[in-house]
DNA sequence: CCTGCGCCTTAACCCAGGTCAAGCCAGGGT
DNA sequence: ACCCTGGCTTGACCTGGGTTAAGGCGCAGG
C-alpha cells in the first residue's frame, strides 16, 4: 500500500477493503503538475480524475462571454475532476490549473468501473462521492440565495482556513461571483471597520 | 404494479426489475394533500420523502433572519424531501409545501434501507438520484456566478415551461434570490422592451 | 353589495457592486 | 539599476436590485 493516509481518508466515507485499495493503487499513476499547469483543459475528455496528494487547485469555467467564474478549491486529500461532464460523458467545460506545484494521483474512468465491477464497496464510494458533492453544492446555493457577497466572503474564510495564502485574491472573488475590484473593496471596507 | 408509469420513468435512472418495484409499492402509502399543506415541516425529522404523483411543491427554506428562499419546485414524478438533512440525518431546516391540491408516494426512510439491503439495484437508483441532484444544484450555482437576475428569470421559464401560471410570482422571486418587487420590475422591463 | 385579503405593481430613495481607468508595489529578468 | 509583469488598490461614475410605502385588482365570504 503506497498511500496508507489515503486509504483511511476514503474509508471515512464508506467501508473499503485493504485488498481493494491495492488493487486500485495499482491501476492509479503519479503525476507532477508545475504551478499554473492544467490536469484538464476545456474540451478535453473528462475521463479521468485524481486526489491531490500535495498543492492546490481550481476549477475555472470559462462563459461563453469569455468571464471566468471558478466552481471549487480542491487540496491536499480532495479530489479533482470534472465530475459534472464525466457523469453526462461530455468533454469537459472546466480547466483544472494548479496553483502551486502538486502532486495528483490520477485514475482513468475505465479503470474505475472495471474496479466497481469487481466489488461494490466502490459503488458505495462513488455514491457518498456523489452525496458529497451535492452537499456541498447545496450549502453554495443557499449562500448565494441568502448571503451578501461580505458574508459569503466570511464564510468562506471559516470554511477554508487551510487555503490562506495559497490563493490569489482575484481567484477568491471569481469563486465568490462579484468582481477582483469588489472584493478589494469588502476587504478594505472590513480593514476599517475592525481596524485590529 | 399499482404505478407503471412511475416504474418507467425509476427505470430510465438505473436497472430496476419489475419485482423490486412491487415490493417498493408494497411498503409506500399513498398520501393527499391540500393546497398549502405541507409534506414536511422545519424540525421534523427527515425520515421519509415521496414522488409527486399530481400537483406542484416548493421547498422553502426559513433562514436564521426570517427571510424564505426557495430551493427548488417539484411537479409530477419527482422526488420531494428534505434530501441533504436525510444524508446527513438532521432534524429538516426546509419547509415541503404544496402548492395546489396533490398526491404523493411516500416511502419511509428505513423501509428504503431494507430494499437496498434485499437487492443492489436500490443501492445504483440511489447513487443516480445523488448524482441528478448533484447536476442540478451544479447548474443552479453556474447561474448564480454568471447570470444576472433577468437572465436567470428567462433561465428559469425555459428550463420550467410546464410551470406556468402554478406558482406565484413572488415564489419565482425566492427562487432567484430577489425580491417580489424586483421581479415585477424585470418584467415589466421586459415587457417594454418586447412589446409583444 | 361591500369588505378584506392575497397578490402584484409602481414610485422614491438608497447602496452594493460593476465598469473603466489610473496608479501602486513587489519580484524577476536583463 | 532598469523595466516588465502580475496582482492589488482607489477613485469616479453608473446601475440593478433592496427597502419602504402606497395603491390597484380580483376574488371569497359576510
Amino acid at each position: 500500500m503506497r498511500f496508507p493516509k489515503l486509504f483511511e481518508r476514503l474509508a471515512t466515507l464508506a467501508p473499503l477493503p485493504p485488498e481493494e485499495w491495492v488493487k486500485a493503487e495499482a491501476v492509479a499513476k503519479e503525476q507532477a503538475l508545475e504551478k499554473r499547469e492544467l490536469f484538464l483543459r476545456p474540451g478535453d475528455a473528462a475521463d479521468r480524475f485524481a486526489v491531490v496528494l500535495q498543492g492546490v487547485f481550481r476549477g475555472v469555467r470559462v462563459s461563453p462571454r469569455g468571464g471566468e467564474s471558478i466552481k471549487a478549491f480542491r487540496a491536499e486529500g480532495e479530489l479533482i475532476g470534472a465530475y459534472a461532464e464525466m457523469l453526462q460523458r461530455r468533454p469537459s467545460m472546466t480547466a483544472i490549473e494548479a496553483l502551486e506545484p502538486s502532486r495528483v494521483l490520477v485514475f482513468q474512468a475505465r479503470d474505475f468501473q472495471t474496479l466497481e465491477q469487481g466489488h461494490v464497496c466502490w459503488e458505495r464510494l462513488a455514491r457518498r462521492v456523489a452525496e458529497q458533492h451535492f452537499l456541498l453544492k447545496e450549502r453554495r446555493e443557499q449562500e448565494f440565495l441568502e448571503l451578501s457577497a461580505e458574508e459569503r466572503l466570511v464564510n468562506f474564510w471559516e470554511e477554508h482556513p487551510h487555503l490562506k495564502g495559497r490563493i490569489p485574491q482575484r481567484d477568491v472573488a471569481a469563486y465568490l461571483g462579484i468582481t477582483e475590484v469588489g472584493l478589494s473593496r469588502i476587504v478594505s471596507r472590513r480593514r476599517k471597520r475592525t481596524p485590529a
